[in-house]
DNA sequence: GCGATCGGTTCATTATTTGAACCATTGGTT
DNA sequence: AACCAATGGTTCAAATAATGAACCGATCGC
């Protein structure tokens, strides 16, 4: 690995979960020497890739990364795409709607949209992030990654976020075939209980998967009805939105059929 | 220079007018060599902070941003706590209120508000970039900057962006004080004509100087009036945004006044 | 078909990175 | 108050990774 691999590697250890740490801890999590870590911080530093917050002096994501978010934002507004085929994915289902995209071996939230037909609904955050074993969207990613990828996720140790989280790999190897058949992958009560997920998966301009869209539901609100409409609109959108950013599906990728409850297989 | 540094600079060659880079340009603007810069940038796009984009085999900003600018903003909410505050400026002001970022010798624009009181308005850009010399925020940020920053930044060619911008160092110099003085400096026209722009520093927790808050009005609407109005509610929103993020203005930093027509001056 | 680009690659030379051991501080425990 | 175990940070010889001139093959304009 380069020297820069390892600086920047630095920078994936920061989540919502560890959002400031200190030297000693990084050098830990990372397995590199403490006098390296803190070389690399400091040019880190320098460039505003991460500051030292006060007394504890840990270490935190700095402010250089506001300004070439709007760089590329500007470049490639995914983000404001996505918004925009979010919000009305949303209101058409009255349900939540986020996309997410592919960072490393898991998938981090880039943008929801909730709607306000119902009291309750699902909680989405920004940045928030996604395993992709155990959610809807991660399983329709796995679905359009090369095998090699699917083989490295899978032999990790995969967490149950709920007793309905699948953990055997073969399990998931085996749900592959069907959400490539059906170009969209449901998760039922995986990463949190009595929320059900479906997910269908965003394309680049190489028919490489980025990232996954996807509609979430309160369990207890799902009929056949919602499902068709569901199925229907999240197809509709999650299509919009890799030709609007410029990308193709793959050939395999199944062509939109309208959803209606008589054309409901498994 | 360290290698991580290196390969950090070659992201600041990316700019709203240059978004997509060639390896042999970027090689050129950097001064290093074909080979090293197809190196790192190697690195960077295995860590999504470049990609590369279709025919040309360009280099632009990579998905990464997005992650990491929405953890950055999560843990500091710098934008949306400016987003507030140049929302009320604006509205108080009926001008255009913004606020930049200092990021290496330049600074890049973070956030800004419209009024719609008027039907014409002073246009502004997310990522825009601010120079230090012919900018009304640009002048406060040097007022409070280490004299081995100013001069740094003053040795430099300035470039006249209008017939009215400051480009002798000496000028400049002899402008510092007074803004010190005031908290705030004032730019008529040396970024664009006819514009007319107050701007107040905002300072960190160790009462650096990070950027600054500004109003920027047509110089043809402007008034007493209205000059007193801005300065009143500029100087209130600044130190408020400073005080929000968990910052402190430096001791020689003016306390805030209320601005009556009477009690004018310079 | 030529010349001048481009992105990308090679490999001996070179200079940077590395890491064990070392401070100075801090905070909790005995 | 003495002690221990942390912390962030520094040092310098040894080891490793970065470097860059020359080289491909492809593309473009003439």
């Amino acid at each position: 690995m380069g020297t820069t691999s390892k600086a920047l590697s630095l920078l994936s250890y920061f989540s919502r979960a560890m959002p400031r740490i200190g030297l000693s801890e990084l050098a830990r999590l990372s397995g590199l020497n403490k006098a390296t870590v803190h070389r690399l911080l400091s040019e880190l530093a320098e460039h505003g890739f991460v500051e030292q917050v006060g007394a504890g002096r840990e270490y935190r994501l700095g402010p250089a990364f506001l300004r070439l978010a709007a760089l590329r934002e500007k470049q490639v507004p995914v983000r404001e795409v996505a918004l925009q085929q979010l919000t009305e994915l949303s209101n058409k289902t009255g349900e939540t709607a986020h996309m997410s995209l592919l960072n490393g071996d898991v998938l981090s939230n880039l943008a929801y949209a909730y709607s306000n037909r119902h009291g309750t609904m699902v909680m989405m955050e920004d940045a928030e992030v996604l395993e992709l074993h155990s959610t809807g969207s991660g399983l329709a990613v796995l679905a359009y990654s090369p095998a090699s990828f699917v083989d490295e996720i899978l032999s990790r140790p995969l967490i149950a976020r709920t007793s309905q989280t699948l953990t055997d790999p073969a399990d998931i190897r085996a749900l592959l075939p069907a959400i490539r058949r059906q170009g969209m992958a449901v998760s039922t009560g995986g990463f949190e209980e009595d929320v059900i997920s479906h997910a269908v998966p965003i394309f680049d301009a190489r028919s490489a998967c980025i990232g996954a869209m996807a509609v979430a539901a309160p369990v207890s609100r799902m009929t056949d009805a919602l499902r068709h409409n569901i199925c229907d609109k999240l197809m509709v959108h999650a299509r919009q939105t890799t030709r609007i950013l410029g990308g193709f599906p793959p050939d395999t990728f199944p062509p939109y059929q309208p959803q209606t409850p008589l054309a409901e297989e498994a």
